[in-house]
DNA sequence: CTTGAAATACTACTACG
DNA sequence: CGTAGTAGTATTTCAAG
Protein backbone atom coordinates (compact mmCIF):
# COMPACT_ATOMS: atom_id res chain seq x y z
CA UNK A 1 0.00 0.00 0.00
CA UNK A 2 2.82 2.24 0.73
CA UNK A 3 5.04 0.84 -1.72
CA UNK A 4 4.72 3.49 -3.79
CA UNK A 5 6.19 6.15 -1.33
CA UNK A 6 9.41 4.61 -1.66
CA UNK A 7 9.87 7.08 -4.99
CA UNK A 8 8.41 10.14 -3.41
CA UNK A 9 10.28 9.28 0.08
CA UNK A 10 13.84 9.59 -0.56
CA UNK A 11 15.81 7.63 2.09
CA UNK A 12 18.46 9.42 3.56
CA UNK A 13 21.14 7.15 1.49
CA UNK A 14 19.16 8.13 -1.82
CA UNK A 15 20.00 12.10 -0.66
CA UNK A 16 23.43 11.68 -0.31
CA UNK A 17 26.28 12.42 -3.18
CA UNK A 18 26.12 9.09 -5.09
CA UNK A 19 23.01 7.61 -4.95
CA UNK A 20 22.84 3.90 -4.47
CA UNK A 21 21.28 2.62 -6.98
CA UNK A 22 18.29 4.56 -8.94
CA UNK A 23 16.93 1.24 -10.12
CA UNK A 24 16.35 -0.06 -6.62
CA UNK A 25 14.73 3.47 -6.17
CA UNK A 26 11.56 2.41 -7.86
CA UNK A 27 9.07 0.36 -6.95
CA UNK A 28 7.75 -2.96 -8.28
CA UNK A 29 5.55 -1.93 -10.37
CA UNK A 30 8.06 0.60 -12.06
CA UNK A 31 10.61 -2.57 -12.46
CA UNK A 32 7.50 -4.43 -13.87
CA UNK A 33 7.48 -2.20 -16.25
CA UNK A 34 10.61 -1.84 -17.84
CA UNK A 35 11.04 -5.34 -17.81
CA UNK A 36 8.15 -5.40 -20.00
CA UNK A 37 9.24 -2.31 -21.82
CA UNK A 38 12.90 -4.13 -22.66
CA UNK A 39 11.29 -7.75 -23.67
CA UNK A 40 8.57 -5.73 -26.03
CA UNK A 41 7.79 -2.40 -26.27
CA UNK A 42 4.94 -2.63 -28.67
CA UNK A 43 3.12 -3.69 -26.53
CA UNK A 44 -0.38 -1.40 -25.89
CA UNK A 45 -0.64 0.38 -22.46
CA UNK A 46 -4.03 -1.25 -21.93
CA UNK A 47 -2.65 -4.49 -22.33
CA UNK A 48 0.53 -3.14 -20.35
CA UNK A 49 -1.50 -1.72 -17.30
CA UNK A 50 -3.47 -4.80 -17.02
CA UNK A 51 -0.06 -7.43 -16.44
CA UNK A 52 1.29 -4.82 -13.74
CA UNK A 53 -2.25 -4.30 -12.55
CA UNK A 54 -2.84 -0.92 -12.67
CA UNK A 55 -5.28 1.42 -14.60
CA UNK A 56 -3.92 2.54 -17.94
CA UNK A 57 -3.91 5.78 -17.15
CA UNK A 58 -2.06 5.50 -14.10
CA UNK A 59 0.19 3.32 -16.28
CA UNK A 60 0.72 5.50 -18.98
CA UNK A 61 2.16 8.18 -16.25
CA UNK A 62 4.14 6.16 -15.05
CA UNK A 63 5.92 5.15 -18.36
CA UNK A 64 6.24 8.93 -19.33
CA UNK A 65 7.80 9.69 -16.07
CA UNK A 66 10.11 6.56 -16.77
CA UNK A 67 10.92 8.55 -19.83
CA UNK A 68 10.73 12.22 -18.98
CA UNK A 69 13.20 11.07 -15.98
CA UNK A 70 15.87 9.89 -19.03
CA UNK A 71 15.89 6.57 -17.57
CA UNK A 72 14.00 5.32 -20.54
CA UNK A 73 16.48 6.73 -23.13
CA UNK A 74 14.11 5.71 -26.04
CA UNK A 75 12.06 3.23 -28.23
CA UNK A 76 13.62 1.45 -30.80
CA UNK A 77 13.24 -1.15 -33.13
CA UNK A 78 16.03 -4.01 -33.80
CA UNK A 79 16.81 -5.15 -36.51
CA UNK A 80 18.36 -8.85 -37.11
CA UNK A 81 21.31 -8.77 -38.34
CA UNK A 82 21.86 -11.83 -40.47
CA UNK A 83 18.17 -11.36 -42.03
CA UNK A 84 19.77 -7.73 -42.76
CA UNK A 85 22.49 -9.97 -44.70
CA UNK A 86 25.10 -8.41 -41.68
CA UNK A 87 25.48 -12.27 -40.03
CA UNK A 88 29.47 -11.70 -39.13
CA UNK A 89 30.59 -9.83 -36.07
CA UNK A 90 34.09 -8.78 -35.68
CA UNK A 91 35.56 -7.37 -32.57
CA UNK A 92 38.68 -5.25 -33.45
CA UNK A 93 41.57 -3.89 -31.36
CA UNK A 94 43.04 -0.91 -32.07
CA UNK A 95 46.62 0.66 -30.98
CA UNK A 96 47.34 4.28 -32.36
CA UNK A 97 50.63 5.74 -33.10
CA UNK A 98 50.81 8.87 -30.74
CA UNK A 99 48.71 8.97 -27.77
CA UNK A 100 48.36 12.45 -28.14
CA UNK A 101 44.29 14.46 -28.24
CA UNK A 102 44.56 15.23 -31.76
CA UNK A 103 45.22 11.68 -32.44
CA UNK A 104 42.43 10.18 -30.69
CA UNK A 105 40.34 12.79 -31.89
CA UNK A 106 40.72 12.17 -35.31
CA UNK A 107 40.89 8.48 -35.26
CA UNK A 108 37.47 8.66 -33.26
CA UNK A 109 36.42 11.18 -35.88
CA UNK A 110 37.38 8.75 -38.78
CA UNK A 111 36.31 5.25 -36.71
CA UNK A 112 31.98 6.26 -36.75
CA UNK A 113 32.34 6.23 -40.07
CA UNK A 114 33.21 3.21 -40.84
CA UNK A 115 30.37 1.01 -42.81
CA UNK A 116 28.78 -1.42 -40.12
CA UNK A 117 30.71 0.22 -36.95
CA UNK A 118 28.17 -0.61 -33.95
CA UNK A 119 30.40 -0.05 -31.50
CA UNK A 120 33.67 2.31 -30.24
CA UNK A 121 35.11 2.45 -27.24
CA UNK A 122 38.36 3.92 -25.76
CA UNK A 123 39.89 1.09 -23.39
CA UNK A 124 42.35 0.97 -20.37
CA UNK A 125 44.74 -1.78 -21.04
CA UNK A 126 47.08 -2.68 -24.33
CA UNK A 127 44.71 -1.04 -26.94
CA UNK A 128 43.56 2.17 -27.08
CA UNK A 129 40.18 0.99 -28.74
CA UNK A 130 37.65 -1.77 -29.38
CA UNK A 131 35.84 -1.27 -32.30
CA UNK A 132 32.38 -3.71 -32.91
CA UNK A 133 31.47 -4.11 -36.62
CA UNK A 134 28.71 -5.74 -38.50
CA UNK A 135 29.16 -7.21 -42.01
CA UNK A 136 28.13 -9.57 -44.37
CA UNK A 137 31.03 -12.19 -44.33
CA UNK A 138 34.65 -12.88 -44.16
CA UNK A 139 34.79 -11.36 -47.98
CA UNK A 140 33.17 -8.23 -47.25
CA UNK A 141 35.56 -7.94 -43.97
CA UNK A 142 38.69 -8.25 -45.74
CA UNK A 143 37.51 -5.63 -48.15
CA UNK A 144 36.18 -3.39 -45.35
CA UNK A 145 39.78 -4.08 -43.71
CA UNK A 146 41.96 -3.49 -46.65
CA UNK A 147 39.83 -0.56 -47.72
CA UNK A 148 38.89 1.07 -44.26
CA UNK A 149 40.50 -0.26 -40.98
CA UNK A 150 44.13 0.03 -42.00
CA UNK A 151 43.44 3.73 -43.40
CA UNK A 152 41.97 4.76 -40.40
CA UNK A 153 44.17 8.07 -39.54
CA UNK A 154 46.78 7.12 -36.62
CA UNK A 155 46.68 3.58 -36.16
CA UNK A 156 49.96 1.77 -35.31
CA UNK A 157 48.07 -1.71 -35.47
CA UNK A 158 45.00 -3.08 -35.84
CA UNK A 159 43.95 -6.59 -34.07
CA UNK A 160 40.52 -8.45 -35.25
CA UNK A 161 38.84 -11.01 -33.40
CA UNK A 162 35.89 -12.35 -35.62
CA UNK A 163 33.23 -13.67 -33.56
CA UNK A 164 32.19 -17.28 -34.43
CA UNK A 165 29.38 -17.36 -31.92
CA UNK A 166 26.61 -15.27 -29.98
CA UNK A 167 26.58 -16.41 -26.82
CA UNK A 168 24.28 -13.61 -25.78
CA UNK A 169 23.84 -10.06 -27.13
CA UNK A 170 21.36 -7.97 -25.33
CA UNK A 171 19.70 -4.73 -24.57
CA UNK A 172 17.73 -5.60 -21.53
CA UNK A 173 19.29 -4.28 -18.32
CA UNK A 174 18.75 -6.33 -15.03
CA UNK A 175 16.27 -5.32 -12.47
CA UNK B 1 6.97 3.96 -60.10
CA UNK B 2 8.19 0.40 -60.37
CA UNK B 3 10.41 0.84 -57.11
CA UNK B 4 8.34 -1.93 -55.62
CA UNK B 5 8.48 -4.01 -57.71
CA UNK B 6 11.72 -5.26 -56.94
CA UNK B 7 10.17 -6.91 -53.85
CA UNK B 8 7.73 -8.53 -55.86
CA UNK B 9 10.26 -9.43 -58.90
CA UNK B 10 13.24 -10.81 -57.23
CA UNK B 11 16.17 -10.65 -59.88
CA UNK B 12 18.50 -13.33 -60.72
CA UNK B 13 21.00 -12.61 -58.26
CA UNK B 14 18.66 -12.53 -55.65
CA UNK B 15 17.83 -16.23 -56.16
CA UNK B 16 20.87 -16.98 -56.50
CA UNK B 17 21.69 -19.14 -53.19
CA UNK B 18 23.60 -16.38 -51.24
CA UNK B 19 21.03 -13.53 -51.83
CA UNK B 20 23.33 -10.18 -51.87
CA UNK B 21 21.86 -7.85 -49.55
CA UNK B 22 18.13 -8.34 -47.66
CA UNK B 23 18.60 -5.06 -46.89
CA UNK B 24 18.68 -3.97 -50.86
CA UNK B 25 15.95 -5.69 -51.99
CA UNK B 26 13.77 -2.97 -49.96
CA UNK B 27 12.36 -0.43 -51.64
CA UNK B 28 12.46 3.20 -50.57
CA UNK B 29 9.82 3.50 -48.41
CA UNK B 30 10.45 0.02 -46.66
CA UNK B 31 13.90 1.79 -45.53
CA UNK B 32 12.41 4.75 -44.81
CA UNK B 33 10.24 2.88 -42.65
CA UNK B 34 13.12 1.08 -40.52
CA UNK B 35 15.40 4.15 -40.56
CA UNK B 36 12.67 6.22 -38.73
CA UNK B 37 12.27 2.84 -36.31
CA UNK B 38 15.54 2.35 -35.34
CA UNK B 39 15.43 5.66 -34.38
CA UNK B 40 12.48 5.98 -32.64
CA UNK B 41 9.59 3.46 -32.42
CA UNK B 42 7.14 5.22 -30.67
CA UNK B 43 5.92 7.41 -32.92
CA UNK B 44 1.92 6.29 -34.47
CA UNK B 45 1.20 4.88 -37.20
CA UNK B 46 -0.22 7.77 -38.75
CA UNK B 47 2.55 10.10 -38.13
CA UNK B 48 5.18 7.13 -39.81
CA UNK B 49 2.76 7.02 -43.02
CA UNK B 50 2.86 11.01 -43.13
CA UNK B 51 6.64 10.61 -42.91
CA UNK B 52 7.44 8.28 -45.60
CA UNK B 53 4.31 9.65 -47.48
CA UNK B 54 1.96 6.70 -47.36
CA UNK B 55 -1.57 6.21 -46.04
CA UNK B 56 -2.09 4.47 -42.77
CA UNK B 57 -3.09 0.78 -43.47
CA UNK B 58 -0.51 0.65 -46.26
CA UNK B 59 2.00 1.60 -43.88
CA UNK B 60 1.15 -0.56 -41.04
CA UNK B 61 0.99 -3.64 -43.74
CA UNK B 62 4.74 -2.77 -44.71
CA UNK B 63 5.68 -2.66 -40.37
CA UNK B 64 3.56 -5.92 -40.22
CA UNK B 65 5.63 -7.37 -42.78
CA UNK B 66 8.81 -6.26 -41.61
CA UNK B 67 8.32 -7.92 -38.32
CA UNK B 68 6.40 -11.16 -39.90
CA UNK B 69 9.99 -11.12 -42.07
CA UNK B 70 11.93 -10.94 -39.12
CA UNK B 71 13.61 -8.21 -40.47
CA UNK B 72 12.36 -6.64 -37.44
CA UNK B 73 13.82 -8.61 -34.63
CA UNK B 74 11.68 -6.69 -32.11
CA UNK B 75 10.26 -3.12 -30.37
CA UNK B 76 12.44 -2.59 -27.32
CA UNK B 77 12.76 0.25 -24.76
CA UNK B 78 16.19 1.42 -24.33
CA UNK B 79 17.40 2.13 -20.70
CA UNK B 80 20.09 4.54 -20.14
CA UNK B 81 23.23 3.04 -17.98
CA UNK B 82 24.14 6.24 -16.32
CA UNK B 83 20.75 6.58 -14.98
CA UNK B 84 20.20 3.11 -14.09
CA UNK B 85 23.47 3.37 -12.31
CA UNK B 86 25.47 0.81 -14.29
CA UNK B 87 27.72 3.94 -15.98
CA UNK B 88 30.65 1.38 -16.19
CA UNK B 89 31.19 -0.49 -19.30
CA UNK B 90 34.05 -3.35 -19.13
CA UNK B 91 35.33 -5.43 -21.89
CA UNK B 92 36.42 -8.34 -20.82
CA UNK B 93 38.74 -11.23 -22.25
CA UNK B 94 38.54 -15.16 -21.40
CA UNK B 95 41.02 -17.54 -22.09
CA UNK B 96 39.87 -20.63 -20.83
CA UNK B 97 41.57 -23.68 -19.42
CA UNK B 98 41.07 -26.13 -22.50
CA UNK B 99 39.29 -26.19 -25.42
CA UNK B 100 36.64 -29.03 -24.96
CA UNK B 101 33.46 -28.87 -26.02
CA UNK B 102 31.99 -29.83 -22.31
CA UNK B 103 34.55 -27.15 -21.36
CA UNK B 104 33.11 -24.30 -23.58
CA UNK B 105 29.42 -25.38 -22.47
CA UNK B 106 29.81 -25.17 -19.11
CA UNK B 107 31.98 -21.48 -19.42
CA UNK B 108 28.74 -20.18 -21.71
CA UNK B 109 26.15 -20.98 -19.54
CA UNK B 110 27.55 -19.85 -16.28
CA UNK B 111 28.70 -16.04 -18.05
CA UNK B 112 25.10 -15.86 -18.75
CA UNK B 113 24.33 -15.42 -15.48
CA UNK B 114 27.16 -12.92 -14.80
CA UNK B 115 25.40 -9.95 -13.47
CA UNK B 116 25.02 -7.10 -15.95
CA UNK B 117 26.94 -8.91 -18.59
CA UNK B 118 25.24 -7.57 -22.04
CA UNK B 119 27.50 -9.72 -24.46
CA UNK B 120 29.45 -13.11 -24.83
CA UNK B 121 31.00 -13.94 -27.99
CA UNK B 122 33.22 -17.01 -28.67
CA UNK B 123 36.36 -15.53 -31.09
CA UNK B 124 39.25 -16.24 -32.95
CA UNK B 125 42.82 -14.72 -31.78
CA UNK B 126 44.40 -14.74 -28.46
CA UNK B 127 40.89 -14.95 -26.55
CA UNK B 128 38.61 -17.42 -26.09
CA UNK B 129 35.48 -15.37 -25.54
CA UNK B 130 34.89 -11.45 -24.87
CA UNK B 131 32.04 -10.32 -22.79
CA UNK B 132 31.31 -6.49 -21.92
CA UNK B 133 29.83 -5.88 -18.43
CA UNK B 134 27.47 -3.13 -17.32
CA UNK B 135 28.25 -2.08 -13.79
CA UNK B 136 28.29 0.86 -11.26
CA UNK B 137 31.71 2.06 -10.61
CA UNK B 138 35.43 -0.03 -10.33
CA UNK B 139 34.30 -0.84 -6.84
CA UNK B 140 31.24 -2.52 -7.61
CA UNK B 141 33.27 -3.85 -10.45
CA UNK B 142 36.19 -5.06 -8.22
CA UNK B 143 33.55 -6.96 -6.17
CA UNK B 144 32.41 -8.55 -9.24
CA UNK B 145 35.67 -9.70 -10.67
CA UNK B 146 36.56 -11.27 -6.98
CA UNK B 147 33.26 -12.81 -6.92
CA UNK B 148 31.78 -14.14 -9.66
CA UNK B 149 34.13 -13.47 -12.94
CA UNK B 150 37.54 -15.37 -11.37
CA UNK B 151 35.01 -18.10 -10.69
CA UNK B 152 33.52 -19.05 -13.96
CA UNK B 153 34.26 -22.33 -14.61
CA UNK B 154 37.22 -23.26 -16.80
CA UNK B 155 39.17 -20.39 -17.05
CA UNK B 156 42.88 -19.76 -17.23
CA UNK B 157 43.20 -16.13 -17.71
CA UNK B 158 40.74 -12.71 -17.78
CA UNK B 159 41.74 -9.74 -19.38
CA UNK B 160 39.66 -6.33 -18.47
CA UNK B 161 39.62 -3.33 -20.79
CA UNK B 162 38.20 -0.55 -19.03
CA UNK B 163 36.08 1.08 -21.14
CA UNK B 164 37.20 5.13 -20.38
CA UNK B 165 35.06 6.94 -22.75
CA UNK B 166 32.01 5.17 -25.34
CA UNK B 167 32.40 7.09 -28.43
CA UNK B 168 30.09 5.10 -30.30
CA UNK B 169 27.28 2.42 -29.12
CA UNK B 170 24.51 2.18 -31.73
CA UNK B 171 21.54 -0.37 -32.01
CA UNK B 172 21.01 1.44 -35.58
CA UNK B 173 21.70 -0.87 -38.66
CA UNK B 174 22.87 0.91 -41.85
CA UNK B 175 20.77 1.54 -44.81
C1' DC C 1 0.18 -7.58 -55.28
C1' DT C 2 -0.24 -3.00 -53.47
C1' DT C 3 -2.74 1.12 -52.52
C1' DG C 4 -6.11 4.37 -50.40
C1' DA C 5 -10.94 5.77 -48.57
C1' DA C 6 -14.30 4.86 -45.40
C1' DA C 7 -16.18 2.58 -41.33
C1' DT C 8 -15.60 0.34 -36.97
C1' DA C 9 -13.26 -0.98 -32.69
C1' DC C 10 -9.98 0.14 -29.71
C1' DT C 11 -6.67 2.99 -27.53
C1' DA C 12 -4.47 7.10 -25.75
C1' DC C 13 -5.27 10.95 -23.26
C1' DT C 14 -7.73 14.48 -20.22
C1' DA C 15 -10.54 16.03 -16.50
C1' DC C 16 -12.07 15.12 -12.33
C1' DG C 17 -13.12 12.82 -7.98
C1' DC D 1 -4.68 6.16 -8.08
C1' DG D 2 -9.11 5.23 -10.47
C1' DT D 3 -13.52 6.38 -13.29
C1' DA D 4 -15.60 8.37 -16.99
C1' DG D 5 -15.60 10.86 -21.05
C1' DT D 6 -13.47 12.66 -25.42
C1' DA D 7 -10.17 12.73 -29.15
C1' DG D 8 -7.41 10.22 -31.88
C1' DT D 9 -5.49 5.96 -33.53
C1' DA D 10 -5.21 1.17 -35.12
C1' DT D 11 -7.38 -2.10 -37.85
C1' DT D 12 -10.68 -4.11 -41.10
C1' DT D 13 -13.27 -3.89 -45.31
C1' DC D 14 -13.51 -3.03 -49.83
C1' DA D 15 -12.98 -0.90 -54.28
C1' DA D 16 -9.45 0.38 -57.55
C1' DG D 17 -4.87 0.70 -59.87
Amino acid sequence: MNATKIRSTPTAAATATVPPDPLQALDRIDRAILRQLQTDASISNVALAAKVKLSAPACLRRVERLKESGLIRGVVALIDPKAAGAGMLVIIGVVLDRSTPESFAEFEKAAQKVAGCMECHVVTGEFDYFMTIRTRDSDSFNRLHAEQLLYLPGVRQIRSFMVLKEILSTTKFPL
